[in-house]
DNA sequence: CGCCTGACGAAAC
DNA sequence: GGTTTCGCCAGGC
């Protein structure tokens, strides 16, 4: 924490705001809320979005904030690379992340996405970024 | 101040 | 092709 990390740079390249660290989590909250009903994404998506694409895991992290988040954040549309609802457990009821994802006309099986290739969302082009 | 953990990803075996 | 390990970066203790 003493050192800044070179991280900021790219932050600061896509958000010129001058502002870093607790906006990375705003960032990532910020591209899951983009996430089109019926669609999913993966961590390591939006982190390439952001120009972390090598740390895939603080989008996760950034995901654990995400009830502290004051709007509503639909982590329930973010999975792993393969497609599979690693933060189910991290939900209220486990449940309800799949059970949103059917409702929106996504299949789940076994906690996993079906035909996640053909649902997958990338930020990356979607955004432009 | 240092070590461990963590909702991932890609490479190695 | 499935399973295991290492690597990344940041936050918590």
């Amino acid at each position: 924490m003493a050192v800044k990390k070179k991280s900021s740079e790219k932050l600061k390249a896509l958000k010129p705001s001058g502002k870093r660290d607790e906006n990375f989590f705003q960032l990532v909250f910020e591209v899951a809320r983009q996430i089109p009903k019926g669609r999913v994404t993966s961590y390591g998506a939006i982190a390439a979005c952001l120009g972390a694409k090598s740390s895939a895991r603080m989008v996760g992290w950034a995901m654990n904030g995400c009830h502290n988040a004051k709007l509503n954040v639909p982590a329930h549309r973010v999975v792993n690379r393969n497609g599979m609802l690693t933060g189910k457990f991290h939900f209220s009821p486990p449940e309800k992340m799949e059970r949103l994802l059917k409702k929106e006309g996504v299949k789940v099986k076994n906690d996993q996405v079906q035909d996640f290739k053909k649902i997958f969302w990338d930020p990356v082009e979607e955004l432009s970024f």
